[in-house]
DNA sequence: CAACAATTGTTGTCGTCAACAACAATCTTT
DNA sequence: AAAGATTGTTGTTGACGACAACAATTGTTG
């Protein structure tokens, strides 16, 4: 029940629209004289990052999610699963650090990934207060299809945007992983 | 002058994003063997479009908040105003439509804006459902300091991954604009 | 060693945001 | 005119980031 009340139609809101600029429709389709659907300049915000990143990075979640929903997987708990399957042992402080989250928060990511035997927390001997964090053996399985589907997530996202640019985007995006 | 009216909070939390990557010296760190708080092994998460992007993404909406935090303006509230000023009389269908924002959400932001008396909904004579946005007099000149705030944003964007690298970002995502 | 400070996991609150569902008022179509 | 679609609105759900407070435990220091 972890609720995924999203995905369902997915490929309606698809980005890949690409207004064809230059097609007007209906005389009044709104308010103001502007009547088509798209072709309204954005103008200013073509120049700003901020705005493109998160467009992108909507359309990427997205597809993440779409294409994990089959094992219902979304990007946080992936990143969880990979940084522990890459370094057991570690403590919820530092994965939450390493992963630039809320250690609040990890609690819940990790009490979900638990209850689907996916994560386990042992306590620490050396320091009672910290648990150790490994993958189940089932966790370990899992994490390998996950990584599967999420190589398949990466092509969408190269043949989106380029398999260069791709490359591209991710050395000058490096600093922040 | 346009200003004064509510700055609230605003500059209150700052993390001040920059972890000077300090050095931190507890003998046991945590639960596992690895005891330093960097050097986690991303691994496979390197590799991930997703990862670096949210990660980036959250860098670059905390700079532009703090940027323009002694004019309390959101990103999304900045693009609104942005498409409202570059298109007068657009319906909210159209706003929220070219941005990619539910038109429930827009609802609660033109509220907040028309509040702010920067933007001002009149009911359409061509089609009485719908409303044509406008800036006001003072949304006009709020703009065009917002807008002045946000190029500094950019800078301090460009100073973070590069000039070039900037702009071969906003090439490579531009068709999610 | 004992008092004090810091860390770890946890719980809970608040605010932002995307995705939906449902509704009244108002076009549009048939 | 009846049926269907659109627009703005309200409300709900869930993911997520930012904080605050707390108990248990560890470390630090006088």
């Amino acid at each position: 029940m972890t609720g995924n009340a999203q995905l369902s139609k997915a490929t309606k809101s698809r980005t890949d629209a690409r207004p064809p600029r230059g097609r007007k429709r209906s005389a009044n389709s709104g308010a103001g004289q502007h009547a088509l659907d798209d072709e309204i300049g954005l103008d200013a915000l073509a120049g700003h990052a901020g705005y493109a990143v998160r467009r992108f990075q909507i359309w990427i979640f997205q597809d993440f999610i779409r294409t994990l929903s089959a094992v219902d997987i979304r990007p946080t708990q992936y990143s969880v699963m990979t940084v522990i399957g890459a370094n057991p042992g570690l403590s919820q402080m530092a994965v939450a650090k390493r992963l630039g989250i809320e250690r609040a928060r990890l609690v819940h990511l990790l009490d979900s990934l638990e209850q689907r035997d996916l994560v386990s927390r042992i306590k620490s001997a050396t320091d009672r207060r910290s648990h150790a964090l490994h993958l189940t053996a089932r966790g370990r399985t899992a994490l390998a299809q996950f990584k599967r589907l999420a190589a398949e997530h990466e092509r969408h996202v190269a043949e989106k945007i380029g398999k260069g640019n791709r490359e591209k985007l991710l050395q000058i995006l490096a600093a922040f992983t």
